[in-house]
DNA sequence: CGTAGAATGCTAAAAATTTACATTTCAGTC
DNA sequence: GACTGAAATGTAAATTTTTAGCATTCTACG
């Protein structure tokens, strides 16, 4: 399944190159072909995980197999915090998406580095917190915004930056999926901003024909004084 | 207005007392007053904030007045990591409830701190990935429970261990809040619990007159496999 | 013992969402 | 090029939730 997400910072992107490389370094190198079970919920390795090729789908399943809670790790990106700092198995399952490569560092040779390099430490929280903040304003807006603006964001994390016009690639049940919604839903909500002439439905795919207007449509959904405007 | 969360560890918990004792030298002192608003979302003071004595509720505040989002914050937490660790204005707007003093720890004061003491590190990220799965949890529970379900979940939250039965005090108001809906769904949701003899609505205050008995039905609701019997 | 304010209960209509089923689209294949 | 079956989208009835308005119950306090 495709899965949306605005692109953030990274581990790699926060850490000095070197320190970068001595944590890998330290790391145990796996490789996972597509689709193929990363992590299980419930699996008790405490070890920090970082994504150095190809995509990673978080999630949880619930006992009918519907899948529910998603996010999309790219390279650079870390998972397995929580078993590190909490000392609790995974509490989520992890699929790779196409060919994808992690190297997993153990408890036993994290912690020597992340007590003596702060710039690790600053790292982890920084990332831990920014993730926290992507998950309050993602529960925020879903009480705030009504579902086409939802869907208008979460279509958007997929725009490059600049781009006049977009093509997202992704199937009504991909976003069903990661708004927690039907794909029904989903469907009515993108005939009502088809009829603004806002999207273009297709097959597989959204096209979103003029992202300045739509920009302006969602700014204008969302009421909230912006943060960075203050 | 009432706000109901599970108590969880806090940074006092987890730091030695007296690496706690001199993170709070470090801090500035203010008290506040019942209802007075303690920061703004959009306020940009960079800093550590420790809750030393009452309550704190967080939450964002639509254009209309509206709360939205909310989580309490109980002496010994923290708040604020967002503004030292990615250097952004404050998200959220808090209110003391009660007479409450917060202690300020201001960046200068923080980061050599942080960069010296690897336990408060640890601290830090223990506590900021527990909030991360607590609201990992909401969002997942949401998407998988019925109302009935997630509104006994957040009344099991304010009882305490092994009580038999239990008294919790809030309007049925606090509770739609709480989970983001009107007061009448949640109205609905009593009465059909009700209906069942698990609870027992009142005026300010729901009853729950066998603790065990709720925690089964919950347990009956929730599919998930739990992580600890894993 | 009244009374005012606060909180809950109830009802009906409108809106959002889901379930179940129908239709369209696409990629192969003959 | 038209089958054909799986994948994806579309539709309509049923359910859930919200909104709004008003009635009722509870509590504190004069």
């Amino acid at each position: 399944m495709k899965v949306l997400r605005a692109r953030t910072r990274t581990l790699k992107d926060l850490l000095p190159p070197p320190l970068m490389a001595r944590l890998l370094g330290e790391g145990q190198l796996r490789r996972y072909a597509d689709g193929q079970i990363v992590q299980e919920r419930g699996d008790d390795r405490a070890a920090l995980s970082i994504v150095t090729r190809g995509e990673v789908v978080a999630g949880n399943l619930s006992l009918d197999g519907a899948l529910l809670a998603s996010a999309l790790l790219r390279p650079g990106e870390t998972f397995g915090e929580f078993s590190l700092f909490a000392g609790l198995p995974r509490t989520q399952t992890l699929w790779a998406q196409g060919d994808v490569e992690i190297a997993h560092v153990s408890a036993a040779r994290f912690w020597p580095l992340f007590d003596t390099e702060p710039a690790l430490a600053r790292a982890l929280m920084s990332l831990t917190v920014a993730r926290n903040y992507e998950i309050l304003e993602f529960v925020d807006a879903q009480r705030r915004l009504k579902l086409p603006a939802r869907l208008v964001q979460l279509l958007l994390t997929a725009v490059e930056e600049g781009a006049p016009s977009a093509q997202v690639a992704c199937r009504q049940e991909d976003l069903a999926m990661m708004l927690g919604l039907s794909r029904v839903a989903i469907g009515k909500a993108l005939t009502q901003l088809a009829a603004q002439g806002l999207v273009v439905p297709g097959y597989g795919e959204i096209t979103l024909p003029d992202v300045p207007r739509l920009r302006r449509w969602f700014a204008a959904q969302d009421q909230r004084q912006p943060l960075d405007a203050v």
